[in-house]
DNA sequence: CGAACAATTGACAGACCTCAAGCGACGTGG
DNA sequence: CCACGTCGCTTGAGGTCTGTCAATTGTTCG
């Protein structure tokens, strides 16, 4: 499959040939995006583009000319150590913006999870209309902000959580994310792999697996395939990552 | 000295009585300031404070009202789980800025490693000045960004480097921001006790000690006391840490 | 000099990683 | 349509690194 591949500025059909997980059509996903929608003036500095699962965005060390947008799919954000140890320092989902904070060079690589579209625009362009726009510039600090506070969150899981915790946030910070109350419960839709996963929270395939293998048999979650899992006991997954923090979820 | 100290405001007498080590005066150190002074501006809406080693300047959840600015000694930024754990997501030295990306409330707290003298500014002002003042907007905005990309290599550090890596690239580190050139050598004052290395490392204190005490025992480095690292062999320290990133340090 | 605190070192245990085999889903080819 | 190969996931057995517990040393200050 996707021998294809990515391809660019116009085009984009892209027959993604024939996937076989995460069913995504880059033409269903039709931006459903929140209300306030402060990016509509990027949108006009913005290429459509796509990329086939495990395709590279950008990478490590290269010159960061442009910002993205996330339109659909996810995308995670790595480091690869000279060994081949790898770090994900974040997953990025439909509407996510990224590539906004990098200096010069990018310091990270982008790597499409599942097939992705998304906009592109000009790093010029955006710095441009930050200083012209007041909403725009708001928004973005703010997104920068927010972004700081949940990669220090992130710190604080790979410093000092155990697995089966770091498990338990991982799946109640992704189901947060996807609008599910994860106090309720219900189902997710992972579009990582295990090896994502792992990678994302320091650790190796083998113990996520274990972990959620644990849960499983625990009777928390349910896994009715590899990339859906049901949260079927909110409170004892949230129960898991207390001594948690002291306030925040 | 400084046995007088913190306080401001109203009271805050308490009187944190001698303390052992790091002798930094408050008025000694006067505003060593990099030349491009883009903060000039917020010097005026911000107010003097000291604290004392220790002492708390401000706290996880509390209302984020104001900005800081450090002015001398060193700050720890950490969290605290139910159980004790503790995790430092950044030590700020003299002239760094922070709580700037504090929404709403701290997600933080904010200690005091030695004595501290800092500037605190009403982040209604700081919001305030963005809007109007362009060239400290933009270097708010490109040290927000820096410390996004820090704090995503702090990430990595966590998940995926050993203990051996963590302590080398900690004191390389550390000594870069200290103005040294980690690739010549030289001695670094570290502000923060072991026990605050290893919350910031994801380490314990024994393990940080066993670490240091093997790099002193292979001659990398040199420990004339607690708080002072001589980097005799910069190369080797250096080496310690391929495979690091595939091309920063 | 002694008390309090920080750092260091040692012995041991346990959590997580490594290595290896087995399983399951999917797609291709006969 | 079914068999087989591939790839990702899962499970098991065993080892290692780092955490835990405890004792000792060193430093600062009363």
């Amino acid at each position: 499959m996707s021998t294809s591949v990515a391809r660019l500025e116009t085009s984009l059909n892209t027959t993604f040939a024939t996937r076989h997980w995460p069913v995504i059509s880059g033409d269903v996903v039709t931006r459903v995006v929140p209300a306030d929608d402060e990016f509509a003036v990027l949108d006009d500095a913005g290429t459509r583009l796509s990329f086939c699962r495990n395709e590279t965005i950008f990478e490590e060390g290269e010159n960061a000319k442009y910002c993205y947008r996330l339109v659909s799919g996810s995308v995670r954000l790595c480091k690869f150590l000279l060994d081949g140890r790898r770090q994900i320092a974040d997953f990025f989902l439909a509407d996510d913006l990224f590539g906004f904070a990098d200096i010069d060079t990018h310091a990270f690589s982008a790597e499409a999870v599942t097939d992705v579209v998304l906009l592109r625009y000009p790093r010029a362009r955006v710095e441009m209309l930050i200083d012209v726009d007041v909403h725009l510039r708001r928004k973005l600090i703010q997104l920068t902000h927010e972004r700081l506070n949940t990669t220090q969150m992130h710190l604080v899981m790979l410093g000092r959580h155990t697995v089966k915790e770091r498990i338990a946030l991982f799946l109640i910070r992704i189901a947060e994310r996807l609008g599910l109350d994860a106090d309720v419960g219900g189902e997710i839709d992972l579009p990582m792999s295990r090896l994502d996963i792992a990678d994302y929270l320091g650790l190796t395939i083998e113990t996520v697996c274990r972990a959620i293998s644990d849960l499983k048999r625990a009777g928390v979650i349910a896994v009715p395939n590899t990339h859906r899992i049901v949260l079927q006991d909110a409170r004892r997954l949230r129960n898991l990552v207390e001594g948690a923090t002291l306030l925040s979820a």
